[in-house]
DNA sequence: TATTATAACTAATATGATTAGTTTTCACAA
DNA sequence: TTGTGAAAACTAATCATATTAGTTATAATA
């Protein structure tokens, strides 16, 4: 089943990624996405629908790149060691695929269950990293957001370069996480009492 | 001085900030905006350098009306209120003009030294939110980051509607403010010590 | 070996950005 | 009051890209 067969979707997207990564998410196009493989850009409707639905694959692909960087950051370790391994895996993978990184922050398309899917297996993994501070459910959620915020946040901000003054950006994003941690002790203490 | 003037910065500038806050920033195009002004759009290059001058100015109306925004949320106050009240606008303004901020998160040309003065005010303002800590110069700079981190980050993610479990987003950034700002408290105390 | 589905192709259209060159109109100086 | 020049509109044309329609080639399988 099959005719002029020569590209999966695998393929294509992982060029796709390479471009955007290169190029930045905007500069994406089928024609140029079609050149770099060797067809023509009409072609590419066989694959997927038009620009906005290779950007929708896009971003799938580059939540499930995301989450295959971050599991074995955090397996193994847990409480704050485990927060400081998902946030330089974070980090890492934002400075190393900017443009795939970009793709993954996509309205989410309620109709579409493998982005959602996708989406929900990231934040599952996150909760799991708080588990051991045994947090009240809607604590542990309003503080997922929390540290989400932070890591989403600086990955952005760190993309456009928005943070210029003289001091080592490497040693913010641990700095700001050890506050937060220290802010969750606090709050974990005073569920406590 | 003037021709068949009609049009002034000001006024296309309004009228695009309207525009990408209905549609998108994606979607803004000299087409459109020339057409909701009546004029056609090869007349717009009078005023700025096509699309991505376009982009530009935008940043810096974008980011000054940030500045005129968070500004009165924070005089009167100081501490972890002016912190909270400085969060409470910026999210606030984030939310009421989503296109606009995503404009003003544009990678700082350093040779455009109008956006980098008004990206630089901004900054300047969450530094003096700060001051009332008393904290060493550099570790005000990586609280700074990672307050911006967290503002930012959660903008951005609740524009993408990308927290989906049911628990009240509106709590969600206080908590994870008052959170950070613990964390800064214990950073005072063991700086004091 | 014939059929069929898949995925390539070409051709054509539409939209939008951009450039070049022209016209209009207002402010100001003579 | 009138003439000049600059600013900002205009039209016409070009180019790039997305998209649709319809066609062709090929590989799996019946």
């Amino acid at each position: 089943m099959a005719g002029r067969t020569k590209l999966d979707m695998r393929i294509i997207l992982e060029k796709a990624a390479e471009l955007v990564d290169r190029n930045g998410l905007e500069q994406l196009s089928l024609n140029g996405l079609a050149e770099e493989l060797n067809i023509k850009s009409p072609s590419l409707y066989n694959h997927f629908d038009g620009l906005e639905g290779l950007k929708q694959q896009l971003a799938i692909y580059g939540t499930e790149q995301l989450y295959a960087h971050l599991l074995p950051a955090v397996i193994g370790s847990k409480g704050d060691e485990a927060i400081h391994g998902l946030s330089r895996a974070y980090i890492d993978f934002a400075g190393i695929h900017p443009g795939l990184y970009e793709a993954t922050n996509r309205i989410p398309d309620h109709s579409d269950e493998n982005l959602q899917h996708v989406q929900k297996a990231v934040v599952k993994l996150v909760m799991q990293v708080l588990q051991s501070y045994q947090l009240e459910e809607e604590m542990a959620i309003h503080i997922v957001r929390g540290l989400r915020s932070i890591l989403h946040g600086f990955a952005s901000l760190k993309r456009t370069a928005s943070f210029q003054l003289p001091v080592d950006l490497d040693k913010s994003i641990p700095i700001a996480i050890d506050i937060f941690i220290e802010g969750i002790h606090s709050r974990v203490q005073q569920q406590e009492e």
